[in-house]
RNA sequence: GCGCCCGUAGCUCAGCUGGAUAGAGCGUCUGACUACGAAUCAGAAGGCCGUAGGUUCGAAUCCUGCCGGGCGUACCA
């Protein structure tokens, strides 16, 4: 569509520029609002006439002549205030788009894109917000890559943080625990310490004494000494190697590991620093109430300064933030080393290391960098940028992409659900935010367990003659799915307030709806190939193979065949809008819009049944488009697409 | 205080750079399964798009004020 869309614009834009100030951009290509009104409509004669001072409705009436030979198209009209709506060929139009179905629409435009997303702090297991992180950068990575881009994810891992320091306190010096002691811990060891990190801070709550104690720690993990360090990084690489797990369960992975540890071993920050001072990007304040800090002044914000280097010469988080930004992009000069940390189906998942381990590929110089990070941290994201830009990287920071998004949030009822206690004033609010220190939140795997608990039992329902490990992998595909679409279906800018009813819900506007449609069109193609030894073929082959009219279908299925090929073919638009504004909202209801309009041409059409060998054909090659299109919106979306359930 | 975001059907939400009669799902009510799988479909009811102005041929969409709600504004991350 998107080809063709510019084919016509080009067509129309020759046709018109020397009797009309017709400028490109206004020559948008849009769709009517209903079928009987034509396919595709053009609204510049209402904008031209404005300029021209001309009535909407002659005027288009007047182009309309001009624009008697354009391709593909077989009827024209001028309709409403001043439309000009275009009918297309419906015959032409469909063999055209089945047969560009395997050509490339889009061209990748950077050298590499980087994208920031999932980062959980490695002291608790991951939630629900977690989910919505890694599914909204997941799917931008893979839209980008189906662009053809080259694409590099990240998860960074902020190792040395006051989150995991928190940690080893708890059990340091509240579990009294060694190592060892530690390590022979069973089970889900991010679940506990979900429960030791709240034990944790409502006994530091109570005893403010214990800073000391774990400034101390902190201390010890920066500067590599026993045994605090070596418990720091066992703590933090096995809940890293928890989350990866829980990510594995809804295909999300990753390509790199940068640590914070790695971030200070090679000294990212003082070169940065030097940078930033050198500048004149940060500044030393000499007196009032940031006295021995060094800040960098705000934009946008009247008389703010924003400290950069604490008063004791430590460096903030929002100054690691712009060394590893830097880094990049490519311009720090420095870089860290690597070594395997996992494999995930043939792939190695890479960690980084502040020594040489082994040889390993390069990451970072990117020249585009998204980092998927909830709208709670815009502000703390332009000081970022703000630091390249005061760098003198304009580029750089005019492609840093903060890719925000709401917070997923927790309503009373479903906090009920978990058995979580909330203050009577809690309750009287809408929702409630997430929060690691009161072990307030839906733990991701508990979800995801629970999901897939309950599509199991779906599946037991119905297809009792699969095998059972056949059966639990289609309730893991279906939780997956499920997860996945309703990650998805929300605008970024809106709070998910979660309940669990929604959540796990399979019918209507969900995973399962979509996975379920394709599982009817494949079930098709396979009873079409028992019973009659029908031989799938490419769609491109056969309808170049057969020439067959769409006269032969009815002027009723003629009309809902066009219906949901000519959606259909609108895919690649979708996909285009969804990355340009981040939005995969659209594509999540695209998808769903097409698996509605497909269940309805499904209920009312019969391929298996149908006599005629034409009609029938039609019907496959209807089917089968669908198919290719929902195949692949579905592997942008992460939504597995099991062979049955 | 300042900055960002939100307010659309009973509930949960879509509505792209302004376009033609504001759409889904859930819930409610009516119907459709010895099958191409009812995790579905057909249909009904349900809306002053928070409010008041402005820009425009045209506003849920853009601008301004107001009302209601959220988040941020740390020598935390």
């Amino acid at each position: 569509m998107i080809r063709y869309k510019a084919k016509l614009k080009e067509k129309i834009r020759r046709s018109l520029m020397d009797r009309y100030p017709l400028k490109e951009s206004q020559l948008e290509i849009s769709y009517t609002p209903q079928a009987k009104m034509g396919d595709l409509a053009l609204p510049f004669p209402l904008q031209l006439a404005k300029e021209m001072k001309r009535q909407p409705r002659e005027l288009a009436a007047e182009i309309v002549p001009l624009l008697s030979d354009l391709p593909g198209v077989a009827k024209i009209e001028v309709a409403g205030p001043g439309f000009i709506n275009l009918f297309l060929n419906r015959q032409d139009f469909f063999l055209l788009q089945v047969a560009s179905l395997e050509k490339r629409t889009f061209q990748p435009e950077e050298k590499k894109i980087i994208i920031e997303h999932t980062n959980i702090n490695p002291n608790k297991a991951a939630h629900v917000g977690h989910l919505r992180n890694a599914v909204l950068g997941d799917t931008l990575g893979r839209c980008l890559l189906y662009k053809g881009e080259n694409v590099e994810i990240q998860n960074y891992i902020d190792d040395t943080g006051i989150q995991v320091v928190d940690v080893t306190f708890g059990f340091m010096d509240m579990e009294k625990k060694t190592l060892e002691d530690i390590q022979k811990i069973e089970g889900k060891f991010d679940y506990y310490c979900w429960d030791l990190y709240t034990r944790i801070s409502s006994y530091l709550e109570d005893h403010p004494e214990a800073q000391s104690r774990k400034s101390e720690i902190l201390r010890k993990i920066e500067k590599g000494e026993q045994p605090e360090a070596e418990i720091a990084e066992l703590i933090s690489r096995r809940i890293l190697r928890a989350h990866l797990e829980t990510m594995k369960r809804i295909d999300i992975s990753y390509d790199v590991l940068p640590c914070e540890s790695s971030i200070l071993g090679r000294k990212f920050w003082d070169k940065a620093y030097s940078l930033l001072k050198e500048k004149g990007a940060i500044y030393l304040v000499d007196e009032g109430l940031n006295k021995g800090c060094w800040v960098m002044k705000l934009e946008d914000y009247e008389e703010r300064e924003k400290i950069i280097v604490r008063s004791d010469g430590t460096v903030t988080y929002v100054g690691k933030d712009i060394a590893y930004q830097l880094w990049k992009f490519g311009l720090l000069e420095i870089d860290f080393f690597y070594e395997p940390f996992t494999e995930d189906n043939g792939k190695t998942i890479w960690i980084s290391t502040a020594v040489p381990k082994e040889p390993a590929p390069t990451f970072g110089d990117g020249t585009l960098v998204y980092n998927v990070i909830d709208t709670r941290q815009s502000y703390l994201q332009k000081i970022v940028v703000q630091g390249l830009k005061s760098l003198g990287f304009l580029d750089q920071a005019k492609k840093s992409i903060h890719y925000s998004y709401e917070m997923v949030a927790l309503s009373p009822k479903s906090l009920d659900e978990l058995g979580q206690k909330i203050s009577a004033e809690d309750r009287e609010r809408d929702f409630l935010e997430v929060s690691g220190r009161k072990g307030l939140g839906v733990k991701a795997d508990d979800l995801l367990d629970r999901l897939e608990q309950k599509a199991f039992l779906e599946v037991e329902k119905r297809n009792q003659d699969l095998p059972s490990d056949q059966r639990r992998l289609i309730a893991r595909q279906i939780a997956t799915g499920a997860l996945r679409y309703f990650m998805l279906k929300f605008a970024r800018n809106s709070i998910i307030v979660f309940d669990f009813e929604e959540a796990l819900s399979f019918e209507g506007e969900t995973g399962p709806y979509l996975q379920y449609s394709l599982v009817r069109i494949n079930s098709i193609f396979r009873k079409l190939k028992e019973r009659e030894g029908y031989e799938e073929k490419d769609l491109s082959t056969l309808t170049s193979e057969q020439n067959i009219s769409l006269d032969a279908l009815s002027e009723q299925e003629q009309e809902d065949f066009w219906g949901l090929v000519f959606y259909a073919s609108q895919f690649e638009e979708e996909i285009q809008l969804s990355v340009r504004s981040l939005e995969f909202s659209h594509l999540a209801k695209f998808a769903f819009n097409l698996c509605q309009k497909f269940n309805a041409y499904y209920h009312k059409y019969s391929i298996l049944a149908e006599k005629d060998k034409t009609i029938k054909s039609l019907r496959i090659w209807t089917i089968q488009y669908v198919r290719e299109v929902l195949t692949k919106v579905l592997s942008l979306m992460g939504i597995p697409q099991p062979a049955r359930m």
